[in-house]
DNA sequence: GCCGATGGATCGTCTACCGATATAGGATCG
DNA sequence: CGATCCTATATCGGTAGACGATCCATCGGC
């Protein structure tokens, strides 16, 4: 959710909208991160496995320069030719922003839904 | 978290892809009328207040105009000048489905941020 | 020597999202 | 009674981000 600025609020203020436009790869390469650095296609993969999305290659490598150039995450240099990007603390912080209200939103949801359209 | 047709899996299965691009406001405008019917304009209000974001009016009523076509909203006729939706039960499913997902990402990023990060 | 998996990167297109703008009815107030 | 604000919907142009296609290189098996 980003565009987030509103009116000052409670939760997070000013690291949303660090997120592009909406922050769709972007959630899932940084929940990826945040269990630890990794390189582009073990994003892929790891991703793949814990949402069932499939990242086009275009999708991936634009959104990591994106994020690298916002600063939250960072590339560290590697021996061979895999290029290993770590979550920054910037990075962890708006994730933790981000996702929580992510769930909040997501609880939100399921609850209303429950409420009126029962079992389904 | 939309393209998620993968292998195949066990959750949901064709009911996603039916949301847009990566399904921003589409998920904040299903999750608002999973509460109940609303026209465009109480939907902007009711959004804002339980997620923070306001949505421009473009993205509003382009994307009102986008599920419906999609079958997952329907419009109801009325009196007024308001235009009123309603959830039908294909994007009450659609809705659970992506929620369900959003939800399990959320919790996985956040307790990956915990084990990595404290409690920043 | 070929093939599939790994690994990275770019390019063109498509479209969702956004902000600006237009229109207009209803309420409130001086 | 006109000014101004809130409600309410709609359209249009610009843009950024997502996507698939494509290319290149390395490595391990067979």
């Amino acid at each position: 959710m980003a565009r987030a600025e509103g009116t000052g609020s409670s939760e997070s203020g000013s690291a949303f909208g660090g997120f592009g436009r909406y922050a769709g790869p972007a959630t899932l390469i940084l929940s990826s991160l945040a269990a630890g650095p990794k390189h582009g296609y073990a994003l892929t993969k790891d991703i793949e496995a814990f949402s069932r999305v499939r990242l086009a290659p275009g999708t991936l490598y634009e959104a990591l320069a994106r994020l690298e150039g916002q600063g939250l995450i960072e590339a560290l240099e590697s021996a061979d030719r895999r290029r290993p990007y770590r979550l920054t603390a910037v990075g962890a912080e708006a994730l933790r922003a981000h996702l929580a209200t992510q769930r909040r939103v997501a609880d939100l949801g399921l609850r209303r839904l429950a409420r009126s359209w029962g079992a389904l």
